[in-house]
DNA sequence: GATGAATGAGACTTCATTCAT
DNA sequence: GATGAATGAAGTCTCATTCAT
C-alpha cells in the first residue's frame, strides 16, 4: 500500500546496490576477480568498505550477484529475440543481431560473463556455474527448437541435430564477437554473413 | 656447439624445468592461478621455493611459460594435422580429429588455456595474450588456406570468406569440446558430424 | 522532589536501562565481552544502537554498569545475610546459604562477576576492579567482624586472624560453588559441610 | 644420533618459540587476549608476523600453547611438592609453599592461568579448558590422598571428606595469593598460618 | 528523542619474494 | 647452486561509534 514511503527507501537501496555492482563490474572486467580488492571497489563506488558488506556478505557473494544479474539481462534479451521474428529465418537473424547488440552494449560484463562460461569458472568455487550454465542451455534449447521447427516445416534440411546446430550457431556468434572484441575485424553488420554458413553448404 | 657436455647440464635443467611446469599445471588447472601458492608448486615439484625462482623470475613468469609451452604443443599438433591429409576434405577431418585428440590428452592444460583465451585472460596482466593469439591466428589462417584452396579447386562453393569459415569451424570444434568437457554429450567420434554442418547447407 | 511527575519519565528510563543491561548480561555471560557486538545487544534489547549509546557512553561503560549493578545486588544480599542470623554460628550459616542462593539465582552474572574478580579483570582496562574489590572487602570485613565477635564472646578459639578466617570461608564457598557450576558435585545443601571445616580442626 | 647437528637447528627453533611465547605471555597477561594483536606480539618478540604463523597456526593456537605450557610447569611443581615432604603435615606445608613460590615466580602467567580456571575461560572457545581442568583435578585428588592417608593413620580427624578438604586448602591458598597479588597483604611466609585453619578447629 | 545506515580503523591471516647458509 | 626460514605488504572482513533523518 505504502507505495510512496517504503519504496523510497527501497529504491535508494537499490540505487546504491547498483552503483556498487557497477563499480565492481568495471574493476573485475578490467583486472580480474583476484586483482581487485574490496577496498578498491568501495572507493570506486564511493562508499565505505563496511557499507559494501551491508549489501553483500562477502566478496564472492558480490561477484555472484554481479554475474547473476548480468546473465539475467543477457539471457532475457536472447530469449526475447528468439520470440520476435516471424518465421524461423527471421528468428535466427534476430538472435544473431540480439547477441551482437547485447554483447557490444556490455563489453565489460561480457568479459566476465565468458570468463564464467568458458574456462575460468573454476577460479570461483562453483555453485554459480551450474545456475548460469542451465540458463545458457535454456537459450540453446530454445534455439534448437527453431531449427527443429524449420525442419518440420520443410524449410531446413536435416543436416544435423537441431541442438548441434544451435550449439554451432551460438559458438559461431561468440567466435565472431570475440574477434571483434580483440579488434581483429568487425562483427558483421548483417546477420546473414554468419547465417549463410549454415544455410548454404560448401559442397552440395 | 658442445652438444655433448653443455647440453648435459642443459638437459638436466630442462628436465627440472619440465617438472616444475608439470606440477604448476596440475595445480593451476585444478585450483586456479590465484588459489595456488609458490610454496605449493615447489612442494609438488619436490624443489625448494628458491629453486623455483632460479627458473622463473616470479609467479607470473612461471604461468606465462606454462601457457606458452602448452600453446606450442597445441598449435604444433594442429598445424601438423592440417598438413597431413590428402585433399581439402581430409585435411579438415584431420584438423577436427587433432583438435579433439589434443584437447582430450591435455584436459588440465585446456582448462587453463581457455581460461586464458576466452575471457579470464585479464587475470594476468596482458603481454601473454597477444603472443598466444598470434599463434592461434596462424593456425586459423592455415585453416583458411585449406578452404581457399578447396574453393579454387572447385571443391567448395564460395558461401563465405575462407577466414570466416576457418573461424567458424574452429569455434564449432571448441563448442563441442566444451560440451564434452562439461559432460553434456560426447565429442563426436566421427569428424563428419561437425564437418557436415559446413558441407551441406540447411536450405539450398 | 517532584516524586510523581519527573520520576515517571525517570522510571521509564530506568526500565529501559534495565532491559539493556539484561540483554547485555545474557549475551556477555554466554559469549564473553569481546564476542558480543553492540548491534547484538541492541537487537536483543529491542532498541536501536543509537539508543544504547544514549544510555552508555560506550561498550566499556555498559559493561562496567552491568558488573556494578550485579555486584550491588550480590553484596547487598550478603550483607543482609550477615545481619540476619541470631548468634555468630547462625550468621555464618546464613552467609554460606545466601552466597549459594545468590550464586545459583544469577549464574549468568556470576560467570561475568568472577571473570572480573578472578583473573580476567584485565580484559577491561581497570578502574572497575578497585570499586568492586572495595565492596568485596566490605563484606569480608563484616564477615571478619562476626568471627571477631565470636572470639570475644568465647564461642570461637583464636586459631587465626578474623580477616583470614573470613577470607578462608569466602574462598571455600567460591570453590564449592565453582565445582557445582562445572558440574563436578553439588553445592552442599547444608551449610554445615562447609562450616565444619572451620569449626572442628583436623588434629586437636 | 646426530646430537650435534639436528638439535642445533632444533634448539634454535625452540628458543624462538620460547621468545614468542614470552612476548605473548607478557602482553596477554597485561592487556588480555582480545586486546593484544598478533602484530603487537610479533613486534615484542622481534619477529615478523609471518614468522609467528610459522610456529602457531593462529592466535588461538598460540594462546593455547601458552596456557598449556604454563599449566604443565605449574602442575608439575605442585605434584612434586606433594611427594617431597615426609609425613602428611610436611606434605601439606610443602604444597602450600610450592603454590606460593610458583605463583610468585610467574605472576604474569598466573593471571592468565586463573583467567582460564576461574571465570573467563569461556572467552576462548573451550577445548583447552577440559584439559587444564583435568590436570587441576589430578593435583586435587593427589592432595585429597594426603588427607585420606592422614586420616587412615589416625593423624587427622574425619571432619570432612578428603576431596573437600583438598578443595578447601587449595582455594584458601588461591584466596591468599590473590590478596597478595592485589597488594592487600603478603602471602604468609609460614605455611602454618594457612594450615592452622584446618588443623585446629574454631570450637571443639 | 529514537533510529539504524554509514563509516573506517584495525584485526587476523596469507603468500610472493628474498637472502643467509 | 640449492635451500627454506623469514619477511611484511596487502587482502578480507568486523564492529564500535556517529549523525542525518
Amino acid at each position: 500500500m505504502d507505495e510512496q514511503n517504503l519504496p523510497r527507501r527501497e529504491r535508494e537501496k537499490l540505487r546504491q546496490r547498483e552503483e556498487m555492482l557497477n563499480a565492481a563490474l568495471a574493476l573485475f572486467s578490467e583486472k580480474g576477480y583476484h586483482n581487485v580488492s574490496m577496498q578498491e571497489i568501495a572507493e570506486k563506488a564511493e562508499f565505505a568498505v563496511g557499507t559494501l558488506y551491508k549489501f553483500f556478505r562477502n566478496k564472492e557473494e558480490l561477484y555472484k550477484a554481479l554475474i547473476s544479474a548480468q546473465a539475467d539481462r543477457f539471457h532475457e534479451a536472447l530469449m526475447q529475440a528468439l520470440g520476435d521474428g516471424d518465421g524461423e529465418l527471421a528468428q535466427l537473424r534476430s538472435y544473431i543481431q540480439a547477441k551482437g547488440r547485447v554483447f557490444m552494449d556490455n563489453v565489460a560484463c561480457v568479459r566476465l560473463y565468458f570468463a564464467e562460461n568458458r574456462g575460468a569458472s573454476f577460479n570461483i568455487k562453483a555453485g554459480l556455474d551450474s545456475a548460469i550454465r542451465e540458463r545458457c542451455d535454456v537459450v540453446l534449447r530454445r534455439l534448437a527448437a527453431v531449427f527443429a521447427q524449420g525442419m518440420d516445416s520443410g524449410l531446413f534440411r536435416r543436416t544435423a541435430e537441431p541442438y548441434h546446430l544451435a550449439l554451432a550457431l551460438d559458438s559461431l556468434c561468440n567466435a565472431f564477437l570475440f574477434h571483434w572484441l580483440e579488434g581483429r575485424h568487425p562483427y558483421p553488420e548483417s546477420p546473414d554473413i554468419i547465417l549463410n554458413i549454415f544455410l548454404h553448404g560448401l559442397m552440395d
